[in-house]
DNA sequence: AAAAATGATGAATGCGTATGCAAACATGCA
DNA sequence: TGCATGTTTGCATACGCATTCATCATTTTT
């Protein structure tokens, strides 16, 4: 009964339902010109040799693979990144266009590896905790290929980005830290050549410039080894700090096990230490870290709706989003008085959550 | 200067080289009969239009996508996955395999998914922490798509799978508790329909009733939360246990959260924990945790070998392979004389590390 | 030197689908 | 009934590449 036919045609369901191939290929476009009565003759024929359209072949003649290529590094070392790409595949999936995905390390040159996508001429191209080479912005455009950033902030107008405002974010930590009496300041950097990591510095660090304060800086590495181990040198200074911050949340972490079990010290009594992203385990009982969230929902349906439009209208032009984020106080930064863990502060308004 | 015509064509690289279509498509294939001379011809032309080969056309005409479908679940709850899915996507990669991600809900039916794979005439499919439907199966049988579980057991002679010794891992776990002095047992349960959670624990409860003892089960969901509540359940109970293993890493720090910072508990001095997986956090100063290792770079490398050796030689049959884990010593367990912290015990030996 | 083997090349075809176009058909209206 | 309008349908072709086959050029063998 099942037939043993490996992948039916078009035609052959034609054939079977005696109508032509574009009668076929009719059944199967949505809002295509063709009567119900040949569509169901259609589709029971398909049925019965088990047919499905071969989306490959619909690809090379539509000139549409409804593929996104997403690149993503960091995926192993930073669980904002799984969250982010979960969010990223689902939304994506949810309208109608698949992903392929290439994992890379943060390193890693990307003009080997975005031909590899071109190949497979996918619709647009979204990169994570990567960036570009401006040839290859322009290779990408010269190809009418969109490209969209997240939350990597644009070397190129040829693409868009979305971004949390890395700046504002670090200037509301150097506040909390100086509104709540600390006197000596650190920022662990992820990298010397990362956006995010650059500009929550520079926010950091201008703001406790205003008051002729200046951070000390050590490398974190983006990663929790180095961060703890970055604590460790920062606790052997002679004047040791009593608030980090810290480019990201994973380090945060890095540098509070540090602290703690490494150094002995009480956080925050002793030091306070501030995140960057409002990961999942910032909330767990064993942290409960103070942070910078990213409103990681807010970004990404920005990201995917811009790109998704940016594909369907080719005049539009790319667009660079920035997106406040909230500082989210928990217990491992002192607090000023009359704030309490618990609350949520963003640029604009303070609410309790 | 720089050609403006989007994604040129062989024919168009073959009229600039002044060669025919067929050239170009020989000059591009590695080991196609084609003078250096005319390669070399063909080469310049072809960047001098900026041209690369259309892989959607290539598949259609091949008949081969070098697609590999990845389904993944609990990319965002179980550190355990992006380290999976970062493994398997770089692997493919570097075999010439490109990667479509789908990325599910541990529950959401892939009868719907899998379809979406095919359609893209995928060469073959990996599923993590998914299962498949045997209509499913059987449906990637008769389309000749081989399939790969990983981190499931087999519910189909269909499908190839690649799994850890969960039975083993939860009688290793069983031991030590007993051989370390404990009294009352438990498990906490990922959920009542997985592979997993269920050999796990059957292990674990085997391997206790040899010696005529009786977990307590409670539910964990697989998920930090429901096993941090699932702790608080079990310290209400009136003999509340001094042993708890959890399916997983990620469950078994949830556990000692709540017993730390909700229950007052000192660990492993009252209520000692293992785990299962060995996810870089469990290595972390704040948690130290015992656990089962999996192997999951020797797991990794065999699923690929087979799925690729499945793609390339299509008389291969499925396999099954179980790799054995290893209990990693740490200290969220109280210890049977004679063994110490940082030590590695698998079933064929003991190793210091 | 001729014969045979080897290598390089282009013309033609196929992969499976979408779609422009013209023909066929159905429907409404006068 | 006749005509105009709108809907369905099939034919033919295009999408971009790989590959077979026959042809021709080149090298090796005898």
């Amino acid at each position: 009964m099942a037939e043993r036919k490996v992948n039916a045609t078009s035609t052959q369901v034609a054939k079977l339902a005696g109508v032509s191939q574009s009668a076929v290929s009719r059944a199967f476009t949505p809002g295509a010109s063709i009567a119900e009565s040949t569509r169901r003759k259609v589709v029971q024929a398909a049925r019965k040799l088990g047919y499905q359209p071969n989306a490959i072949a619909r690809s090379l003649s539509t000139k549409r693979s409804k593929i996104i290529g997403i690149v993503i590094a960091n995926v192993t070392t930073n669980p904002f990144y799984p969250e982010v790409l979960d969010a990223l595949s689902r939304q994506f999936q949810q309208r109608g266009q698949r992903v392929m995905l290439f994992v890379v390390t943060r390193d890693q040159n990307l003009d080997d590896i975005l031909p590899q996508l071109l190949e497979y001429r996918v619709d647009g191209i979204l990169l994570t905790a990567a960036t570009l080479s401006s040839a290859m912005a322009h290779e990408c455009a010269r190809l009418g290929v969109p490209v969209t950033l997240f939350n990597r902030s644009v070397p190129d107008a040829h693409a868009s980005s979305f971004c949390c405002d890395n700046i504002e974010g670090g200037r509301m930590a150097a506040r909390l830290f100086m509104k709540s009496g600390h006197h000596q300041f650190a920022f662990v950097a992820g990298s010397h050549d990362t956006s995010t990591s650059l500009e929550r510095e520079r926010g950091f660090r201008e703001e406790l410039q205003k008051h002729g304060l200046e951070p000390y800086i050590e490398m974190g590495k983006f990663s929790y080894q180095g961060a703890f181990d970055a604590a460790r040198r920062l606790m052997k200074l002679p004047k040791s700090p009593d608030a980090v911050f810290c480019a990201n949340d994973i380090m945060a972490i890095g540098v509070l096990d540090a602290l703690r079990h490494a150094e002995q010290k009480k956080v925050p009594e002793e030091v306070s230490v501030i995140g960057f992203d409002d990961i999942p385990m910032a909330d767990w009982p064993s942290y409960n870290l103070t942070t910078i969230r990213q409103p990681i929902e807010r970004m990404i349906d920005s990201a995917v709706n811009d790109l998704l439009d940016r594909i369907n209208h080719d005049t539009m032009a790319p667009k660079q989003e920035l997106v406040a984020g909230d500082l989210v106080v928990r217990s491992s930064a002192r607090l000023p008085s009359g704030l309490s863990s618990g609350w949520v502060i963003s640029t604009s308004e303070t609410r309790n959550v």
